[in-house]
DNA sequence: GAAGATTGAGATCTCAATCTTG
DNA sequence: CAAGATTGAGATCTCAATCTTC
């Protein structure tokens, strides 16, 4: 590793880096190594648009979370339940079917159902079919839950994301939102 | 909450939802929901985007963190901290500077930041300008871990996701990402 | 034996309280 | 007393092991 060692900054063990040699190592190359690289380096465009993407990856559900608890009590990951619950012919799903959905583990979502059930939102009965099985079946409450947080979430989504995305190439953008996501399957699943 | 219950789908409590009644209150309004809405509901591209890319904000980090532990042992965190440190002057920051990176809140940078030191990565020392303040220092072993790791990360940064943001408006996207991130500070800090 | 679901153990992170220094 | 940093307590989530049923 060809790395001039220079400047102490405050008195003592060897910094690394000369004032002079940034390094980007999360979206740029080195501006002075040495050895050929073999992946090409993101050029300034690239790496504008890769440090607000990161930026934003991390800033946003901070952001939606925030408020959704501040506003209903709930945390991302229950309403998402409540959510996917709602759009099922009979708001009810099996727990691996809840967990394929993407945002949790098999073990998170027994979790995740057990607060909701312990809250009223939800119910869990024994699977008709396969006795293996558990059905997560939204409540009545778990409805007017969901229904009184949709509001507050809807704004905040407006406000957050679709307002900033005016403009932009909307099919476009999804299609490749999609393809960054689905491409491969999620870690665990 | 006017809300027809419907079929029961084992044979039990009230299920909430008739089949035909889809709800989607992550993204839509619900469909025969009765009272006047205030808040615009998403129309079909603005609902097909937004859960795009909701899917996109959950699976990209977990994609990225799984690959560069599996490639490096680094947590995301721990990368940030050594990244942003390279790009420092004299690779050396306050703790309270690199907590307001945005990553992390001040006392999880500290025990992030612990563990680097634990590894030799990093080195914690006194300020000398403010004897409140700590200042962290990349060591060799620190650059050097981090100059390994970087062509992994590069590679999956292309690979996941600049490679399907091709022939978008890369300035306009910036742009936005940096709205929806920095428009309000960060829930901490 | 494999799949669905849960439980135990371990890791990371945030909030609130504490300690030290300006 | 305010600011920088750390520590204690609590929450959430994943992985691995376990239990039940196909």
């Amino acid at each position: 590793v060809p790395l001039s060692l220079l400047a102490q900054t405050q008195n003592l063990p060897a910094p690394a880096l000369a004032p002079s040699n940034r390094y980007y190592f999360l979206v740029g190359i080195a501006l002075e190594t040495g050895p050929a690289e073999v992946i090409p380096p993101l050029d300034a465009e690239e790496e504008a648009l890769w440090r607000a993407m990161a930026r934003m990856v991390i800033a946003l559900p901070r952001i939606l979370e925030t408020e959704l608890r501040d506003a209903t009590g709930l945390m991302p990951s229950e309403y998402a339940v409540l959510m996917h619950l709602s759009e099922q012919p009979h708001a009810a799903m099996r727990m691996s079917e809840l967990a394929q959905m993407g945002t949790l583990s098999g073990s998170g979502m027994t979790r995740v159902v057990e607060r909701l059930t312990r809250a009223g939102l939800v119910e869990r009965i024994k699977c008709d079919e396969d006795a293996r099985g558990q059905v997560a079946v939204l409540t009545d409450r778990g409805l007017a839950r969901l229904a009184a947080a949709y509001p507050d979430h809807l704004l905040g989504v407006r406000r957050h994301v679709l307002d900033h995305l005016a403009g932009l190439d909307i099919k476009a953008l999804t299609e490749a939102f999609g393809k960054i996501a689905c491409e491969e399957p999620l870690p665990f699943s």
